[in-house]
DNA sequence: CAAGCCGCCGACAACGTTGTCATTCGGCTG
DNA sequence: CAGCCGAATGACAACGTTGTCGGCGGCTTG
């Protein structure tokens, strides 16, 4: 099997050195346009291509145009959205994109990084899993631009991205409660994750707000998936006095509300959620969420991201992006309306 | 900014040779315990890390341990369901994985992949886009083993791992005709795209094999999204003779289509779709699909693609995966029923 | 016409690593 | 004690590329 042909073999099909070919495959300008040519012939007949690595290797700064993403799952649309973003930001700016799960595991997550920082990417975009990233003191050290997006980092000082969470979740909750819910569920995954945590809070601080003691038996925390979700949520709903809306901390979260909801029959359960989905729109009823932008938390941190690698030497940044209440009709269910019926409750 | 150490800075902080510290760091047998371990710690105090592209460089054979994949777009939940099993099998394998979006663009498909080649991966797992793959016939006769998935690649042959579209959409229809419609209108992208091509043959041989003649006027092609999808099936609905199912070509396709026939009021319309998505069940009716398995056909790629790094050399293989029909309901609705009622059809 | 300059090009080193081969040294065999 | 062997280590080249420097002509300039 014939192996890659090298600017070796180009200089000796185009009768030059190597450095001439070198020369004209980087466009300095110092080569006579007829030797110019005949390298590109050979180029062409041999079918050479520049091994980047190599490349990368020589090159001062040592560039390798490679930036890593570390999330937590590309198949959750909401991280394969965010991933998107952020592979349009890196592809614009003429990069290639490494991507790799951390699948919540710490371990894995540093892992992954190690075997990014090994291939000496340039920059990383990381929604960070672990207790401590104090780890990447180190490669920040030797140049590597590091962005935290989604949730800060632990232990070390970067460019982070994250979305209202607190400020979000109360404004749903307080949706909920505008319309005279007072027993307000709320479902959450692990605090120890900060969304969890952060959107937890705000859960809390609405219903402060508005002068409501704290309930701690209307709120399950560490419900990691769409089927737990559901169990509990079904489980809150069969309770003596259970709660009238339910609020979803995330989108697999309030997947399994709405269907725990619709199984019950015979009582409508008010239902917000965090974190928009592609068909709350279509269910019945269209379902309230609090709507984080994944796309721009994706792109601002990697834009964030070729800010540094561009040379920006500013102290690290905090961006915090805005959420929406985006209102389709779940929260305004009535209380008391525990009937089959279909109110008229408008897309 | 201190840059990154070099086995020659280690080798300068243990007093021993660049070559003993490059035994250690590869578990060669022929070093002295002692010096190891000051080699280790060495390595240790200065926080080296190896240069993966150097040794790759060196090292014969120039593995770098990195699969390429090339995927239509990264937020279709499909693609991103299939992305990452693509990327369990690359991670349990050892390998890296890097991910960049053709965006249905065949320019941007022959970027990539030159850019990946560049890069020296070792293998590449293809959604091909384009009219014309026979570029990458010199990319394989290099070594890099290549893998299409989800549609075969045009002009070269190589493994490829597809799902039976067109006995799956056959059977689908089936499903419809079995419910006794015989206008059944079909949604679909593109037929350049050789999944939307095979699908829309499927529909055409279940309608012959049930000795319904093709009716051009029920058939809209080239549909790309789920917005234009939604008008193509309001306007077909809108018709003086409407059809009373409709097949959604693929998951976008299918969400428009529901989206359709919810504002039909007054006017039930059945519907299967190809392609499973997440809240299908969760729809009023629950939304019957043909079900191919995303992550299978990743799986299967990314599992070919490594018997071939492990020096398979047999014939390029085609393999299909079949499909499952997941009846949910809205496949069922009797014609004629065209009022607002709602039917107890069981999820 | 000498001096200088510029366009064009090649020899060589270097990037960080590993493969090849040579060297040293202690111990063992004959 | 000569000879040999093997364990342990190092010197050097090489992977494919680019940076540095210098050389060779031909042209302009004083």
């Amino acid at each position: 099997m014939g192996l890659r042909p090298t600017i070796k073999d180009v200089a000796a099909e185009a009768g030059v050195s190597l450095k001439t070919v070198s020369r004209v495959l980087n466009g300095e300008n110092s080569v006579a346009p007829a030797t110019a040519g005949r390298v590109l012939a050979a180029v062409e007949s041999l079918g050479y291509q520049r091994n980047e690595s190599a490349a990368n290797l020589r090159r001062l700064g040592q560039s390798t145009s490679i930036i890593g993403l570390v999330i937590e799952d590309v198949a959750n649309p909401f991280y394969s959205v965010l991933a998107r973003a952020v592979e349009e930001v890196t592809r614009d700016n003429g990069y290639l994109l490494m991507v790799a799960s951390s699948g919540e595991d710490p371990a894995q997550e540093v892992e992954v990084i190690r075997a990014f920082c090994a291939r000496r990417v340039d920059g990383l975009v990381v929604v960070p899993t672990g207790a401590d990233h104090s780890f990447l003191r180190l490669e920040m050290a030797a140049g590597t631009a590091v962005v935290f997006v989604d949730r800060p980092g632990i232990g070390i000082e970067s460019d982070t991205v994250v979305a209202a969470n607190a400020r979000g979740a109360a404004h749903g909750v307080t949706h909920l409660l505008d319309h005279g819910h007072r027993r307000i569920g709320y479902l959450g995954d692990d605090p120890g994750i900060y969304t969890a945590a952060e959107r937890y809070a705000g859960y809390r601080q609405a219903l402060e707000a508005a002068g409501i003691d704290h309930d701690e038996s209307l709120v399950r925390l560490g419900v990691s998936d769409a089927v737990a979700a559901e169990a509990s949520a079904t489980e809150l709903l069969s309770r003596p006095d259970p709660p009238t809306a339910l609020f979803g901390g995330n989108n697999r979260l309030t997947i399994g509300v709405v269907q725990a909801t619709q199984r019950q029959n015979g009582q409508r359960v008010a239902v917000v959620g965090f974190d928009d989905f592609e068909l709350a729109a279509m269910l019945d009823p269209p379902v309230t969420v609090v709507s984080q932008d994944a796309s721009a938390l994706g792109r601002t941190a990697a834009e964030l991201l070729f800010r540094r690698l561009d040379g920006d030497r500013r102290p690290a940044q905090q961006v915090m992006l805005g959420t929406t209440l985006v209102v389709r009709g779940s929260g305004e269910i009535p209380i008391g309306i525990r009937s089959n019926e279909r109110e008229g409750v408008g897309s």
